[in-house]
DNA sequence: TTGACGAGTGTACGCCGTACACCTACGATC
DNA sequence: GATCGTAGGTGTACGGCGTACACTCGTCAA
């Protein structure tokens, strides 16, 4: 059956939604470095330049994409403690970008910040605000988490990924590295970033942060930069 | 005088270094996304197959950049207060990337550590081992500083470039953020990101999270994570 | 009946990375 | 000095990309 024999029988017309949703699912299974326009179209059946009614260009495909991924995460819980809303709410968000391993690349390469993420950041300072974090430290706070508010830590180097085979000249070469990968070598990991519990690292730096900011609240912290 | 003659004469011959230095040059004047082997070869006055008897290809050069750029941070002070070594830097650290803005997204894409970033985390790993921290704690903090330790502190969005004009209807969708950005607008920035002193909230983030690793190192912090 | 319009099509252009075969100048070897 | 291996630069070509632009065609309002 040609495409022009499947158009007269029954064919769900193409939108922007539908559009997006196999984006993601094409990203999700065959990473977003196989996503071009030509290669969803075909996904969807269709001819390239379809897409482009229902998308401007293939940044604004991505700016969906991002959006549909941040509209993932749970809302806030309710609760009485600011610190535990703020932490849950974030380790959804890491389980949401764990689910779409793509995501943190694409959303951080978004030139500005889509609406979903806009309401993701306004909706969070809302529960700082609530915490009783002054305007002045919920914005410092805001900034000094940075992208892990979305779940992310950005780590220095992706851990996953097939490790060649381990250096026999890098302890030498580099002793506290192979001191620390020595120590976090509790499940038999023997590469750098191997056998780290990524969970655990992400928690502990989430904690000394909250941590940090809930101190500087206690202490009624400013900022004393002002001019 | 044609590239024929131009060999003839006198004509530096090309190396991975001078390949390298003119690829940095490239990215800082035009831009990471106008970086390609054809326009880097253009720059060098060679066909663009020439690069490739320097470097295995794109990933490979870009690699090389990542070295040069990390190369350039400043070598650790001496001195007995390791907060100070630390702080001084991750600034100076911070300073190079400022000159270098595309290295952040190109560090960020390689798949596994260059040499002169493991290199610098090993250097970055003593100074916090020689401070007097665990070579647990010390896993654990390198975790948590994550990109921070390169300086740069992953901002959710770009601030730079041109922010289109304010979003009348923002503030009302979004009074949290609104509320933030007016406390920010010390000077006069206008949307959410803009008048923020990027190098302040970097300073804040650095020092909680050094003092927060201060203050573990003081208590014998330990992971009680072992199996 | 017509005619505007929205959705999908087809063709084409100029980029990109790079495989592969080639040439050419040079330094070592006999 | 003739020979030859080799490193470095060349030229051509291929397949893929994003997307501009002109088109067709089915639907529906007037």
């Amino acid at each position: 059956m040609t495409r022009q024999e499947a158009t007269r029988t029954q064919r769900i017309p193409l939108n922007r939604d539908r559009v997006l949703r196999a984006a993601v699912a094409l990203a999700d299974s065959t990473g977003i470095d196989a996503l071009s326009m030509r290669r969803l179209a075909q996904e969807l059946d269709v001819v390239p330049m379809a897409l482009y009614k229902h998308v401007a260009n293939k940044e604004e495909l991505l700016d969906g994409m991002a959006d549909a991924v941040v509209g993932e995460i749970d809302p806030p819980a309710a609760g009485p403690d600011w610190q535990r809303v703020v932490r849950g709410r974030i380790l959804s968000a890491r389980q949401v970008l764990l689910r779409h391993p793509w995501a943190v690349r694409v959303i951080e390469s978004r030139t500005g910040p889509t609406p979903a993420v806009l309401a993701y950041l306004d909706s969070m300072a809302g529960t700082f605000r609530d915490g009783g974090l002054s305007a002045d430290l919920t914005h410092h706070v805001m900034h000094a988490m940075g992208s892990r508010l979305l779940g992310f830590s950005q780590e220095l180097f992706d851990t996953s990924g097939p490790s060649g085979p381990p250096d026999p000249g890098l302890a030498a070469r580099h002793p506290n590295i192979a001191e620390l990968a020595a120590t976090a070598a509790h499940d038999g990991g023997s590469t750098v970033g191997g056998g780290c519990d990524d969970q655990f690292e992400f928690e502990f730096a989430l904690d000394l942060l909250l941590d940090g900011f809930e101190n500087l609240r206690r202490q009624g912290w400013t900022s004393a930069r002002k001019a």
